[in-house]
DNA sequence: AATTAATGTGAAAACATATTCACATAAGGA
DNA sequence: TCCTTATGTGAATATGTTTTCACATTAATT
């Protein structure tokens, strides 16, 4: 009973994970069931068993991929104990969570998951937003045990971080992979830290 | 012959601007023939008198929007006369830009236009970085004249500047409107300017 | 070993959309 | 006015993808 409910398990997290695979190297509109399953082995009628439909796959993905930049997150404030090495450790794992797994970027910032259906597009928003939230407290904790400069709006730092990460991972893919991630965290890097402790 | 060349001219654009008109509610996937045509009274079939197909059209969308970004870049150059205004400036009409026209986000960032073929994603690619050495140049034209200051990476700040306005056009989005991209731009820029001043 | 539930299959149906084509009409130039 | 060309139409046609369904197989449970 827990045995079967297990595989069943196994094998949603297996159409996810081809899934995200597929992304890698194409656009949401071309993740296919036909080519999911292909890569599975299957046939397409076999995802059926598994997900009530497409979107309930888009879902599933969604999903996993919130539960890795929270784990992200957590990892970070438990390995980090300062608000500054916290935010480039995170800035660091980004970076490599990004390049490792192209499909991430791909579906979070695709207007197929967010444009659609509301109920789709809040999730998201939710996701986003709650991120940012995450961010504002390193932040806010920062200030408070005065690694970070007061004067300065936690929120909008934030989305400056935000702003380092999402535009060069658009950079990235639109140059397949010519834009140097790396390098750019490495060199933004600096110029934020210089934001947060003013000089 | 002028004058039936222009005739045509004027239908493309019709096209174009009913096209980016339906992106403002839709995602690009969405963007049908049928409803494009549909907008301007046509039979589909009609568009195909002046694009080759629903791909022409992208592109012809993707060139509207250029012009639109470079025309802005022009103004500003020829308005503002420091680089500090010049990009103060931008960051206004940008976000006027967005907010008056959901559509332009929605396709500089989809998937289905970089996604797909090499062609276009390289084009949109060239759109990309070229607005970006063209910050660079203003920033770097600002540190020659000492507004700016000079011991920090130029391609790096034009790259935090695109890292205001991008994920901002994203959660605005996503928010449906929710989201206030006029008071995070408020917010972003005096920090924005400590960064670039030095205090 | 028999029974049951889960999982998988192939073919067909449903659905959605782009594109073509033969024909119609209108407008401009000779 | 006649001729030519541009523009538009409606009805097919082409294409591609999701989803359903009756039937098969496998694995677990009794």
């Amino acid at each position: 009973m827990t045995t079967e409910k297990m595989a069943s398990d196994i094998r949603k997290e297996q159409i996810v994970e081809a899934a995200l695979h597929i992304l890698s190297d194409n656009e949401v509109k071309k993740l296919k069931i036909t080519e999911i399953a292909g890569h599975l082995g299957l046939a397409p009628s076999a995802l059926y068993r598994h997900f009530k439909n497409r979107d309930a796959i888009l879902s599933a993905i969604l999903e996993h991929i919130r539960g890795k930049l929270y784990r992200n997150l957590e990892n970070v404030r438990q390995t980090k104990a300062n608000a500054i090495d916290r935010l480039q450790e995170l800035l660091i794992r980004h970076g490599r969570l990004i390049s490792r797994n192209q499909g991430i970027p791909r579906i979070v910032f695709s207007d197929e998951l967010w444009g659609q259906e509301k109920i789709k597009r809040q999730r998201m928003y939710r996701i986003v937003s709650g991120y940012l939230t995450e961010l504002e407290d390193i932040i806010r904790e920062g200030q408070e045990k005065g690694e970070i400069r007061q004067d300065i709006d936690a929120g909008a730092v934030a989305g400056m971080f935000f702003g380092i990460v999402q535009p060069a991972a658009l950079l990235w893919h639109m140059s397949e992979g010519q834009f140097d991630i790396e390098d750019h965290f490495t060199r933004a890097w600096p110029i934020f830290l210089r934001l947060l402790t003013g000089e």
